[in-house]
DNA sequence: GAGTATGCTACAGAATGTGTAGCGTCAACG
DNA sequence: CGTTGACGCTACACATTCTGTAGCATACTC
């Protein structure tokens, strides 16, 4: 089944978007990808080196998933984020920060 | 081994804490686990039910790495955010009103 | 037409997740 | 004391998902 909010996500009788949203990005690599998309459009080559070497199998679900939820699209130029995903992928760009402060609380 | 900031993340040859943190957020129900946990302490049961009734396999799984990376902890109340894993939850707390938006979008 | 790049598929083996049953502990009830 | 019920958690067989490698079909360049 496709993936889509209204349609139930795994575990969640609900369609309710934040579910499918946490399915969808609950699944291995897919928060990568749309971070390794951040600085724009790249290749399905050149993303699935930037994600290290994940298989390219996996990659091409991940982005078929990400396509239908219309977070990313695919043009001449490679694959890049549609204004939602980058949307999204700003949400993600304060992690970044976020994690690094993290880092030093847990290790102490 | 213990996923940690400074240890490789999995297909990540860096400790860097984004990949460790997108690797660990990156598994089923973690991400679930740290929302269901935002409005307070509930027992391992209670929290099993909020998960749709995850299996307690993977639960405790979960919930060792979130102690492990101290954004969980438990106490007599059950489990709970530590303050770092609540401010985790708030920067999701985000993607709630944001994903009702989307799947406006995605639906047309 | 040989070389190189593209997006993408096939498939076997490995890792991860699922579902159910139930253990050991404890506190309350009678 | 013996039962009942709730707790955190484990065991284990089965199913799904992910990984890694090989390679196809297409297109453009020399």
């Amino acid at each position: 089944m496709v993936k889509k909010p209204g349609n139930p996500a795994r575990g969640s009788s609900t369609g309710r978007p934040l579910m499918v949203l946490l399915d969808v990005l609950g699944q291995r690599w897919t928060l990568r990808v749309l971070w390794e998309l951040r600085n724009g459009r790249v290749t399905f080559r050149a993303l699935r080196s930037l994600c290290d070497e994940v298989s390219p199998t996996l990659l091409n679900a991940r982005l078929k998933t990400l396509r239908d939820l219309a977070l990313v699209d695919l043009d001449d130029e490679g694959y890049g984020l549609t204004p939602k995903g980058a949307d999204l992928a700003r949400q993600f760009a304060k992690l970044d920060r976020w994690a690094e402060d993290w880092a030093k609380d847990v290790l102490r």
